[in-house]
DNA sequence: AAAACATAAGCAAACGTTTACGTAGTTGTT
DNA sequence: AACAACTACGTAAACGTTTGCTTATGTTTT
């Protein structure tokens, strides 16, 4: 491990040269430039990355930011593919990655966050849909480059990555109208988080679209397996044939939930979910919902960060992701009503 | 946002003073130190970290990696948990986290990975038994401090955090005793992954310890899902009224290829699995299995790497976490045969 | 052949700390 | 009152780059 500094000492030229040569700057003869470079690999010359971004003010690195994780949250199974995917763009070109959990106290007040007070990182991906506006304006507003994942406002002046949620919910919506169900209700988690309010709209309007009543929503805090159970025993009041969720975790603690309480699935209420998790296919009942492909919205967000921090001044950019309709096992045809 | 150089400026002593104060390092009159610390808290001083690690040669930031996850693996809902573990014990002494997954390339030369060669980072955790000996004996003979998590050798000098693997492996089998079970197999992933190993040898003794015949193990290449369904089907071969597996996704396979081939469960064959993943508790049947903390064992890696980079010399130290078993509906009693 | 120009390489400032060392000033000892 | 021993602070070197500017050396143009 040998410097640049010690490297040029060797080769008897400056250390701006070999800076150049490093660096693929022009103003080298190409003779030099290999003899430089030949010598590099064979001592492992490497840049010290601390003197460079003194030099440079960049740290060539971002952060992959969550929200006031905590809880049963830290066991949510979403975020770990798109962090995946995420990785392997960064380091693909180089940059690094970090990570960060923001609370309270950040959200507050932007600059006690130590990633961005101390510009230890070019830039964050914000993920998740209940990363506060504010705190995002805030952001941008510094000058920092962000990058929202499953997220998205158009009064949001940065670059976003999201599950094609609308067609998805469609999707979805259209899967249990052609089984016939009439009486259809719908669970959510908060109606101002972009993915449910997406997801929301897209069942609505495949309903609409058929001509048929809109089903009604039943909004929850959140979306964990717990409200699902929650949500259900308000939902059962209806008598539904099916129930709608907005994610897998509300799925399956309703349908668990409806389990217990003697159903039979799907022979008496059909159910969909939205994500496709781990554990979806291996639920009690299998189930049938959305897949989003999370490792590919983690690289989609990583070479938008990319080609942000290439080109700063570049419009605006939202990215959908592709999703698909998984049928399994807890939907099928309403029965008659005898 | 201001340097501590241009405080010292504003304030007209000498940048050594500044930085004496805002390091809490002694040579400073109260009064002094009382004077810098205000202006700073006002002024929103904040120390460039890239002139600290240049001039102290520390990064300050630790480095959780994950080998060569691809495909199916990045989807392992077990590695989340524990990232954020971490990332609350990292937070709180003020280390930042980074994250990388290590391919072939760097087991073959360590110097190829970028966060060590550069030193981007003061010291890794390495997550996972599957991580090669001789790379982690490398990045210790290079002066790297390495905390291991859920992987532990006795030959290997370095730190380890570790489920308590083997006095959970021995409730479970004791459980499965307990039910009457004599015919039993095991699932295990490879022989030479500490867990796996760990809790091989805990359920064989707990067999041991009752008299009973050890039973008999059955070993795949890994761990996933899909190898579940393949060892199930050699399993079932010898006719066992329990299943033991040392991990829930062998175990979930195991249980969903028995369902699909008319088995029911637990009535036919029990199961166990080891993990407690998210997932297990909603499966097709609720799995009996372990619970491992995984979000502590993270924090206690935290914790561990932190001490390790306060005393290098100090012993190593291997720290056990508790697991607990949880009982679910996949185990029942075994049948009087007919 | 002289002038204009392009190219290759070096020089040195700048980035913002940390820390060993030096130097006053203050206090304590005899 | 002289000297030692601290204490409080400043000085300056060192960390290893990047990059605008300068200089030397060709190369082309007229």
């Amino acid at each position: 491990m040998v410097t640049a500094k010690a490297l040029a000492a060797e080769l008897g030229v400056s250390i701006a040269t070999v800076s150049r040569a490093l660096n693929g700057k022009p103003g080298l003869s190409p003779a030099l430039r290999k003899r430089i470079l030949a010598e590099a690999a064979q001592r492992h010359t490497v840049i010290n990355p601390a003197a460079r971004m003194l030099a440079t003010a960049k740290s060539e690195s971002v952060c992959f930011a969550v929200y006031h994780l905590s809880g049963p949250v830290s066991k949510d199974p979403f975020y770990f593919p798109i962090l995946m995917g995420l990785e392997e763009e960064t380091r693909q070109v180089g940059l690094q990655l970090t990570i960060s959990v923001i609370g309270e106290e950040e959200v507050k007040d932007a600059a006690s966050w130590r990633i961005i007070s101390e510009r230890r990182a070019d830039g964050v991906i914000l993920n998740g849909p209940f990363v506060p506006a504010s705190f995002i304006l805030k952001l941008h507003s510094i000058g920092i480059p962000v990058v929202l994942i499953d997220n998205f406002n158009d009064h949001l002046p940065v670059d976003a990555v999201v599950a094609a949620d609308r067609s998805g919910a469609m999707e979805a919506a259209k899967h249990i109208i052609s089984l016939g169900h009439k009486k259809v209700i719908i669970l959510s988690g908060p109606k101002d988080w972009y993915s449910n309010a997406e997801r929301c709209a897209g069942f609505l309007s495949a309903f609409n679209e058929k001509g048929l009543d809109a089903p009604e929503i039943i909004y929850g805090e959140d979306t964990t397996y717990e409200t699902g159970e929650k949500l259900f025993k308000k939902a059962i009041k209806k008598n539904p044939t099916a129930i709608i969720s907005v994610n897998d975790a509300l799925a399956l603690g309703a349908m668990d939930c409806a389990i217990s309480m003697g159903y039979t699935i799907p022979r008496d209420i059909s159910f969909t979910g939205f994500d496709d998790i781990e554990g979806s296919r291996t639920s009690r009942v299998p189930l049938t919902t959305v897949s989003v492909p999370r490792e590919f919205l983690g690289r989609a967000a990583g070479r938008l960060f990319w080609s942000r921090i290439d080109d700063p001044s570049a419009p605006r950019q939202r990215i959908e992701i592709e999703t698909k309709l998984i049928v399994r096992d807890s939907t099928q045809a309403v029965k008659k009503r005898s």
